[in-house]
RNA sequence: GGACCUGUGGAGCAGUUUGGAGUGCUCGCCACCCUGUCAAGGUGGAGGUCGCGGGUUCAAAUCCCGUCAGGUCCGCCA
């Protein structure tokens, strides 16, 4: 049917006999002759109708439409001198047709298949077969295929099996919420999707498979992000008798292929590593972006003794005074300002001081000429004044941000604005890849209840099969809040694009650390026996890491959302506007599980 | 669970602040003209539940309340 994609053909095609196939991109009608654009998937030609090559051809091409399907027979030629358009990469010719066969119409396109205009994104989805045919589409299609074919290379050549695991699994305890599915032969019981499979890849290292991979896909059902779907995929990786250098430097090399084959990109390896008690003190983020200064500084000891009250308030409760220091050149303005403390307070904090770096006057505080004019600055001594611009190495007419309160939240209020200062003040420079590994999380976080106070229980910071650190194997039960783990993840940009870690292969650790957690040995034996008994027949010490698929795509190319890397994704609200899914139950379905729907509740009024 | 932004012929927008006839722009669509365009050009034409419901008003795209949909974010995401 087709002898040529129709964007690849060349000055040297010229004379070929050519057959063409392709949907009519645009159509310009001069009346005595037509010239047609035709897209493949290769691209774009110009296919002209000309009375002087075919008889009929004109009114032939003069009845076709945007979007129609057809088959082209015609002759390659040169365009004529003056006549060729450098914006096509086959601009230098044509294809003189001498035949066009409509395979199929079509309605007027329900939004134009451009890429420079914005189409409402429920529109896109709803006509998705119709978007897929937009270039930028196309083309992160083409990458996502192209990206996960190095990534089976580069598994493959280190001796990695792809082995698949379920997809109907029993639903975890803990963790996200799963998305449940009934059967038919199973009524009054329910399998899950997986939120991962973690367990399957550990009982595969019990299993002597030592090297595994999965292009894997997961479910999580929680609400969705710009970065987040309820279905995603993920290169799922684990292997035996390794440590975390293996697990690095495998990913080192995958990463720096990927963007050497896919982008043309050379990264430097090995990645920089950060711990996380150094990326929150230094970021105020486990996911730090490191295309940008503008890093957190801590002002406690210089305002140890200070007499601001907000400021020593917070320091007598063993919390910390954070800043940042904004490098604009020119002081934001007050509504600025304004509009920052608006911000910081809509996230729970109790605001933000600010102070504009300016000539000094008198000379009578501050260093270097210059001092600080701020609200604050009559309750501050010119020691403190002199201590903060240094700590903040701040400038003439930099702006200096300020919060107290305790420490971790303090920091991660100035990490969101350190991130959001830099969006807005257009500090984020265009074409670095940023990657590092950030290592040493805590094992445990304080467990909250659902207002957000401690409960004196304390949850994985990872997940609870991830190996302490070696000080803590033995007493991480006594100060689990030092106790650090063997888990790492790869950050790129900003974005966290793999978690990994070294997992507990002793059943007896593993026991131990269920406890910690208020596990049961009972609930951990119905609720983990499997992985239990399994770590009682010979466990080879292993380890792994699982890189976001969705995510990584997005960032190559260059989308803030991994939905446009996605050919069918959902909306927000987790709703499918292609299919309508998800659809209503069937009551005949919903007796074969045994289950029943509670009836809606009248809405209140 | 919450905050914010958006919703106007097929597409993208303006109009909403300060209520006064569905008014406008670009593209698309239909018909006709046109033999070198590539954002083709020209002439004419069709196409509207201003997301939906309620309220205020002599009068609502515009003001108020509610609701739905899409998006961004907080919570949530071991």
């Amino acid at each position: 049917m087709r002898s040529h994609g129709a964007g690849v053909l060349r000055a040297e095609d010229a004379g070929s006999e050519v057959q063409l196939a392709g949907w009519i991109a645009t159509r310009r009608d001069h009346g005595g002759v037509v010239f047609l654009d035709l897209r493949d998937r290769s691209g774009v030609v110009q296919v002209v109708a000309d009375p002087a090559v075919a008889a009929g051809l004109v009114e032939a091409a003069q009845r076709l439409r945007d979007e129609w399907v057809v088959r082209v027979v015609g002759t390659v030629r040169p365009r004529p001198e003056g006549m060729r358009n450098p914006k096509l990469p086959t601009g230098d010719v044509e294809v003189a047709a001498s035949a066009i066969e409509v395979l199929s119409e079509s309605r007027t396109p329900p939004f134009p298949v451009e890429d420079d205009v914005e189409v409402g994104e429920d529109l896109r989805l709803l006509h998705r077969y119709v978007d897929l045919r937009r270039p930028r589409m196309a083309r992160n299609l083409a990458l996502r295929s192209q990206a996960l074919s190095v990534i089976r290379s580069v598994m493959e050549r280190h001796g990695f099996l792809e082995v698949e695991t379920p997809q109907l699994t029993r639903p975890t305890p803990e963790g996200a919420r799963d998305f449940l599915v009934p059967s038919r032969i199973r009524p009054r019981e329910s399998y899950a999707l997986p939120q991962s499979p973690q367990l399957f890849k550990q009982l595969l290292m019990v299993g002597g498979v030592e090297r595994y991979y999965q292009i894997a896909r997961c479910f999580r059902d929680e609400d969705l992000r710009a970065d987040r779907q309820p279905e995603f995929t993920q290169l799922d990786v684990e292997l035996s008798f390794g440590d975390e250098e293996d697990v690095y430097a495998l990913m080192e090399e995958l990463y720096a292929e990927l963007w050497s084959t896919c982008l043309g990109v050379e990264l430097p390896t090995p990645f920089p590593r950060i711990t996380y008690a150094e990326a929150m003190a230094r970021f105020g983020s486990d996911k730090p972006d490191l295309r940008y200064g503008l890093e957190l500084v801590d002002l406690s000891a210089v305002l140890a003794g200070t007499g601001v009250g907000v400021f020593s308030g917070a320091l007598s409760e063993g919390g910390s005074v954070v800043a940042l220091c904004v490098p604009v050149g020119a002081p934001l303005t007050r509504r600025e300002l304004d509009g920052w403390v608006d911000w910081a307070k809509a996230r729970g904090a109790g605001g933000l001081a600010w102070g504009v770096v300016e000539h000094s006057e008198d000379g009578a505080d501050g260093a270097g000429g210059v001092t600080l004019r701020s609200p604050l600055a009559k309750f501050l001594t010119a020691e403190e004044i002199a201590g903060i611009l240094a700590a903040c190495g701040a400038a003439l007419g930099d702006t200096i941000l300020f919060a107290a309160g305790a420490t971790d939240a303090t920091r991660t209020l100035m990490g969101a604005l350190r991130v959001a200062l830099a969006a807005e003040r257009g500090l984020v420079p265009d074409g670095e890849w940023r990657f590092l590994w950030v290592t040493e999380p805590p094992m445990f976080d304080a467990a909250t209840d659902r207002a957000g106070r401690p409960t004196g229980g304390w949850v994985p910071n990872h997940h609870p099969f991830t190996a302490p650190g070696a000080p803590y194997v033995d007493g991480f039960e006594s100060d689990p809040g030092s106790a650090t783990s063997r888990a790492y993840d790869i950050v790129l940009n900003g974005v966290e694009l793999a978690s990994g870690s070294i997992r507990i292969h002793d059943a007896e650790l593993q026991r131990r650390v269920f406890r910690f957690l208020g596990i049961s040995d009972e609930d951990a034996e119905a609720k983990f026996g499997f992985l239990l008994r399994g770590l009682a027949h010979g466990v080879p010490p292993h380890g792994g890491i699982a890189p976001g698929i969705d995510r990584t795509i997005m960032l190559m190319a260059g989308e803030d959302s991994i939905r446009e890397v996605i050919a069918f994704p959902k909306t927000q609200s987790g709703a499918c506007p292609l299919t309508d899914a998800p659809a209503p139950y069937d009551e005949g379905a919903l007796t074969e599980l045994g289950l029943r729907l509670i009836p809606q509740p009248p809405r209140a009024t």
